[in-house]
DNA sequence: TAATATACTGTATAATTATACTAGAAGAAG
DNA sequence: CTTCTTCTAGTATAATTATACAGTATATTA
């Protein structure tokens, strides 16, 4: 496990569960059969400049940094309606075209976003592969995509 | 000293200066005259849902809620470009004339941001008063705002 | 390859932040 | 005014987070 892997996760964690302390992400490491210590996640914080937010509920809760987090979904939609040319799955991959020159900002966007049903993407000029989880990722995926426009 | 003037002061604070720990303020409060000790402050902080950001030179610093932080201006100029009419200043006043409709969003706007020259401002259907807290402050916020258009 | 520099991480602990508890202040109701 | 309730804020301390230091690993250069 490298540490560039190590902030892959944490990234994904901290969409997808609630960390309310540095701890919590040691335990969801560990879960994952990833040992690490809190000095070390609080190092990968700073590098990532995560930020512990002070929850409505009266807890804390670690986020995303803001400009990363913030109406990401309404850059995608925004990109979306003006360069989307068309979709179609296969298997668990999802191809999307673009007008020319787009497609490398729409899957910047899509990483950033940080689906948990996508493994990861590839971008060229007017297309971009974005590989799910499985082909029910896909489909959600797919979906999740079209409703922007 | 009112919980409500606190809480408007060191969001102003957190906007003019660089606050790296919750002593920061404590200090700052005290430069004020104000007495208050890291546990207000922490509770202050929760309230407003300020956050601590790992900074890039390496520290960390409060910022603003990300929400009301993150693109202010930007929204600003949206709203001027769209929205202005006329500006005018007298005294420590400043008064923006918007299309109908329009000016308590901008009024909104123009608070959230908490330009330290702003006192404070009215808004109601189409216009803005601002109250700045002289007269030169007055002048240098309507430089700011001519500035969005 | 050896030497040197750089990066990464755990340990221990310092620094910072949150909160349980307590008490006084400010309001509301009688 | 008295009693009850709610809000605030300080004190002391618990909980959490950051970091100095040291060791190991990894890369870089000669």
């Amino acid at each position: 496990m490298k540490k560039k892997e190590r902030h892959q996760l944490l990234r994904q964690l901290v969409q997808q569960e609630t960390i309310r302390k540095q701890e919590d992400f040691v335990n969801k490491l560990l879960d994952r059969g990833i040992e690490v210590t809190q000095a070390t996640i609080s190092r990968d914080i700073k590098e990532l400049q995560l930020i512990k937010v002070p929850a409505k509920d009266g807890g804390y809760q670690y986020n995303l940094p803001p400009e990363m987090n913030y109406n990401i979904s309404k850059k995608l939609g925004r990109l979306m309606k003006d360069a989307f040319v068309s979709i179609d799955t296969q298997k668990e991959f999802v191809l999307v075209k673009t007008l020319p020159g787009n497609a490398f900002a729409l899957g910047t966007l899509i990483e950033t976003a940080n689906y948990k049903e996508v493994f990861g993407c590839i971008s060229g000029d007017d297309t971009v592969l974005i590989i799910c989880r499985d082909e029910e990722s896909a489909e959600r995926f797919q979906r999740r995509i079209i409703s922007f426009i």
